[in-house]
DNA sequence: TGTACATCAGTGAACGCGCGTTCACTGATGTAC
DNA sequence: TGTACATCAGTGAACGCGCGTTCACTGATGTAC
């Protein structure tokens, strides 16, 4: 497979994994298109057999990136099972250990700035992942009295929001921010509080 | 005052002035050191007379948002009066409207990539700012028995996340994500749930 | 008050650089006969 | 099986551009006498 000479094999896929590469080493301003041929093996000029441009590189990144997560959020979902609980922990747990796991795909689809609605494509796969969030979100609010019961994409985007916060601020190289705590510990047991708070964890746990 | 011709008179203000400007246009990554001279009128060599380079004055931009930034926790604080609660939600809210009125200070602080470690000025000012949050956390926790309270620093570290986390994905135009309830809503409902689980309110408020 | 002079903020030309993109081309691959 | 040929992935040279930074300079300002 592939690297056999005058022909790439897979130049497509290579030039994306070489931006990845270059996404999770430099942050998004750092990628340049020149680079991530040069890393690929192939002039500049060869990119253009396969993509439209520098922002349509970074687009089918963030698209692969949106795949593998809304992939990630559905197998920890598990569709509810064991319990509505243990499967919203499940994906909050699984959030942030995509964004451990897949730092040039996360920083593709969080922190390059390419606009969603532009690509069709990357729109809808943003659509299922968001989907699976906001599925575990109803399914756990079913177990919340209807008169106290927040909306469930309100309550979703309360989690995503912490998720998001923990992992821009503590488990990365952020300016000047690190917690005496271990992210993973930090978003579970602010998690846990929250859960508490909606009273579906007794409030002694 | 300034603009007098030859001489500015406060260039070195008009600089940041103009970085902050287009930072807030364009992202960080879209500011130049050439256009922040061309917008305020000047060479981008006399750019040279005031700071060390483009780095630094996107260093100078930062630690003015911060200064800011502290100064506007410290009042939403106020001592912890009336009381703890209320001066803890205030800092909450505080946050947000910081990242709202100051978008170009808050992208320069939090979405610009510059090191916090290696401006003694900028590193000192951030810390200061942090540790406002702390303490209105601190004092807040008082009120939780001892067995059940988890530290201060944790407890604050889960407020600034999900305070940051509605700010990058629900209160910018970030990527394809925009939830149907206003952040400040958002924001406020989120912290009421969490301060419930901490038992801090009354589970049916 | 008036003149001489030191200071120093901003000029403008120049630099080398790497960028994204284009273009006519070349040569490896794979198919038709 | 062997040859002719179409396809098309990648080349390499070139482009115009704006960037950050440097340098010797100029001229406005303000102070000393």
């Amino acid at each position: 497979m592939a690297k056999a000479g005058y022909h790439h094999g897979n130049l497509r896929q290579a030039l994306v994994d070489a931006t990845l590469k270059l996404i999770a080493e430099k942050g998004p301003t750092g990628f340049t298109l020149s680079e991530a041929a040069k890393e690929a093996g192939v002039t500049p000029a060869a990119v253009y057999r396969h993509f439209a441009g520098r922002e349509d590189l970074i687009a089918e990144v963030a698209r692969q990136g949106y795949e593998i997560f809304a992939g990630v959020m559905e197998y920890a979902f598990n569709d509810g099972k064991p319990s509505a609980l243990a499967a919203f922990e499940a994906t909050g747990r699984a959030y942030l250990a995509f964004a451990r796991r897949y730092p040039g795909h996360y920083m593709a689809m969080f922190e390059s700035g390419i606009p969603l609605g532009q690509n069709p494509a990357l729109a809808a796969v943003a659509a299922r992942a968001r989907g699976v969030l906001e599925q575990a979100a109803a399914s756990l609010s079913e177990h919340i009295p209807p008169d106290r019961r927040p909306p469930a994409s309100m309550f979703s985007a309360h989690i995503w929001a912490m998720s998001h916060g923990v992992v821009e601020l503590f488990a990365r190289g952020a300016p000047g921010t690190h917690s005496p705590f271990p992210p993973e510990q930090l978003l579970e047991a602010g998690i846990g509080i929250y859960l508490r708070g909606l009273g579906l964890l007794p409030p002694d746990a």
